[in-house]
Parts: C-alpha cells; structure tokens; sequence
DNA sequence: AGGGTTTAGGTTGACATGACCATAACTCGT
DNA sequence: ACGAGTTATGGTCATGTCAACCTAAACCCT
C-alpha cells in the first residue's frame, strides 16, 4: 500500500520512501477556559503516572481511527468535565516536535474550549485530579506544566484574546443572561484592561443585535448599587465582536 | 509501554485503552499563495496516481519523527519549490476526518506560505505537473481538487485575509522593493475590496515604520502616469497592518 | 501639442471613540 | 430614618480616524 499525498515528482530524487511512513500517535489537547471571580481559569488535571508525574496538564486523549478531530475534542471535554456543549470548540493549533513527548512519537492537536462556569462541573469528576486555575499564574511560569503544555496553553490563550475581538466570542464565557458589567469583565479579564463602563454601554447598545434587553433585572451585589439590567446575546456575535482592543 | 497524555481518571471508566493506540500517518500540506497579474494564486501539483488521479492538489509528504512540523513544511516548500524561504509559513489547521484519504487513517497539518513571485520558480520543478491557478477558480469550485483540498485551501485564504489586516503579511507578497499601488493591489487582490490610492497612501505613509522611501522611481507603466516611487517594507509590519478591512 | 493615465497631496464632513460628568437606584452602617 | 458608598445609566464634549472627493504633477501614447 502506497501512502502519497504527495504527487510523486520524476524530476525531484525522493530521498524518503513514501511506501514506508512513519507511525505516529495523535491524540487531541482541550484548553478549557472559563471566567471565575473575574479572572481567566484554566482546567488542568494532575498527572497520576510517569513521565511529568504529580504535574499540571491539560485534559486529552487518543484520537480514534473513527472520528474527526472535533469529535475527539467533544469527547475529551465530555469525558473530563460531563459538559455536552461548550459555549465554543474550536481548534487552534497541532504540535509535533520530536520528543515533545519521551515516550514516542506523537502528534496532538489543541482545542480551545469556552465554558460559563465549570465550578460545579469539576466536582462531578475526579476532584483531587482536576482543578481550574488561573491562566495567569501558568503564563507567568508559577504553576508548572506537563510536556510542552505550556506552549500549548500560550496558543490558546492568545487565540482567545484575538477571537473575541474578530468572532465575539464573549457570550460563551456568560450563562444565558448577563448584565452590560458582567460582559465588560470578560474583556477587561481577558485583554488585561480597564473600559469605561459608559463608552462600552454605547459600544454595545448602539447597534442593534449584540444583545437583547430581558426586561428584568438582576440582584444587586452586596456592595449596593443600581440593579443592572439583564440582557440575551443577540445574533450579531457570530460575525465579530462590538469591541475593539485598546492594545492595538 | 503505555501511552498516556491524558491523566487515567479512576472516577471515570476508561472505554478505550490507552495501551493500544491507534497508529495514524502524519503528512505536511502546504497552500503555497503568491500574487500574479493582480490575482491572489495557488501552487497545485497534478496527481499521477490513484486515488484523485489527473486532480489537482496541494503538495505535502510524510511529517518525519525527527523533525518538527514546521521543518517538514519548509522541507516541502523547498522540494517543490526550490524556495528556501517564504516571505511567510504559518500553520493554519488539522484534518483528520475519517476517510479523508481513501488507502488509511492520516491526520494532515496545514501550512500557508507566501511566496514573492514563483512564476519562474514553478519551472524549476516539474513544470508539467505544477502550476500557479487562481485563487477564486478553486473557491468557487471551477477546479476541482483531490481529497478534502477544497477545504484546506479555503481555510489558508481565509487565514490570509486575516492575517492581512491583524499581523501585516502584505510585504510578503511583493519583491523587496515595492510601489504603493503594488501594496494596494494586494489588499485588493485579497479582500476583493477597491480602495483608494490616496487614503491608501495616507494611512500607510501617516506612521513611520511602515514604508521606507528608497528615492529611487519605478518604470512607468505602458499605459503611461507619473512614475512611482519605491519603497521597501519597515520594522512595523510585524506588529500588524495600517490597513483595516473595509467588509468589517 | 494634447488627451489619457497614474502618482502625489490636500480638503472636507461624517462617524467612532475616549474622557468626563450627572443622575438614579440600590447597599450598608449608624 | 438617614447619609455615605457603590453601581448602573444617560449625556456632553473634544479628539481622532476615515472615506469621499478634488487638484496638481509627471509620464505615456498618437
């Protein structure tokens, strides 16, 4: 059985031998981010065995002969947190350097998944295994990870930063209803800035379809204030976000 | 030996076995993009042999174990090519849907390459087997490609538009020295936008950085007008474009 | 020489955005 | 009950950006 996805080439000496490919393992890498006290938190679980033992690393598994990609992905995150849907799935990036892993060779393929809020969720599975912590403390090297688990999550950090400028991805972080103030600390957590609460009010509220207005409203925090008004993500989230990104 | 990237999880039962993973080809494809006579193109190689035989698609071979995966796209690049280095070489995304490939189970990455002008370095391969085609014949579904290639290539262009405006890749289309409308002609060619020469010159012109004047003046064209001047591409091009997308 | 073409440079007005202020509605502690 | 603090909401104002348009300069061709 010959392997070619490459038109064999007269003019060019083939220095490899297509009928003998390399065997690789490919697994699929879920990032599974989630807004928690204001602050972007990461899934991680702790490894049981050798090699990385006792480490931090993000949740994933063997890609089946069977199934896409995606439904690897779907199945990892199900596995791992007993969540059916995340507010967003999307793959960002595949790694392959040799010796990424000790053991062999091994191809594995990020997924970045968003989710309202895993507090509970977490505890469905192994608790002492699993645990959200803040993507800062991983950015910043405080917490160690697995393998090259840290690049890893430095993509899909990033990936998250720029899709919620291009495709509006701030509702995935939200329940179903949300305040303006709860939908501006998903950008403020996540670009690391500080937006007016009024320009971002006009940014939102000016145009039509970025969020639809409930009618009711939510509890005041037990620091007082104004109840805020509860709002619906509209339609218009799907083609880009109402917000640009201070830093450039 | 056992195979885990993921944590085995006491609380939940394993309904796949780690120990037996599934063994997957890993392949490289490369969309190679370069503009010609104002027209974004791609560099497709003809398959001369089944499965897809005499359809066109994108050139790709076997990722090796000991090599990462950008190497083996530059490698690719190189063996189809004879071009050591892209103006650009970015991934762009995995695919790895069952039957993808007909013959067995590969998971393939894909990488964009931007090329400056591969009119004559097309013939330096095998020039009966490789050819530049437009962009918009293969989106539209004129030519016909092998595999899930209409895919992938739909996927690099629209990573290119992107990137355009956010990291600044449009210096990576033209030769080191350029004119003005040689860059608008690339963001026309890639947005299917018409912009205007003289917001276009302000916007580019309006920051340092961008362009550095060389003094010297291009060749008039064989229609005639005021001979442009040359430039070659700034610092600034790594931290994204002056130019925005007009269709948002 | 003159019309057509392309670059180069300037003006204007609509619009988006950031900074700031004022008011309303709620919490808490006293 | 009352005031202080807090948050949401609504508005103004200055600034900057950007698209549309217009004019001049330099070159081709016939």
């Amino acid at each position: 059985m010959v392997m070619t996805t490459k038109t064999r080439n007269p003019g060019v000496p083939p220095d490899y031998d297509p009928s003998q490919f390399p065997a690789f393992a490919v697994t699929v890498d879920v990032v599974i981010l989630t807004m928690s006290e204001g602050l972007l938190h990461v899934l991680l679980v702790c490894r049981g065995e050798p090699p990385f033992e006792g480490m931090w690393a993000i949740p994933g598994g063997f890609k089946r002969p069977n199934e896409t990609l995606e439904e690897a992905a779907k199945r990892e995150l199900a596995e791992e947190t007993g969540v059916g849907d995340a507010g967003l799935l999307t793959q960002f990036g595949a790694y392959g350097d040799p010796g990424r892993d000790p053991r062999m060779n091994v191809v594995t393929v990020g997924y970045l998944a968003v989710l309202r809020d895993v507090g509970n969720v977490v505890e469905g599975a192994d608790a002492a295994a699993a645990a959200l912590l803040p993507a800062a403390d991983i950015l910043s090297g405080k917490i160690e990870l697995a393998f090259d688990h840290l690049q890893i999550v430095r993509d899909a950090v990033e990936t998250v930063r720029v899709d919620l400028e291009l495709r509006g991805i701030a509702t995935a972080f939200l329940g179903p209803t949300f305040t303006l103030a709860e939908l501006r600390s998903v950008y403020e957590a996540i670009w690391g800035v500080q937006l007016d609460g009024a320009n971002f009010r006009r940014s939102v509220l000016g145009e039509d379809g970025w969020v639809i207005p409930t009618g009711r409203r939510a509890q005041p925090g037990a620091s007082g204030g104004k109840p805020a008004e509860l709002y619906r993500a509209g339609r218009m989230w799907k083609h880009g976000g109402p917000i640009r990104n201070p830093n450039q």
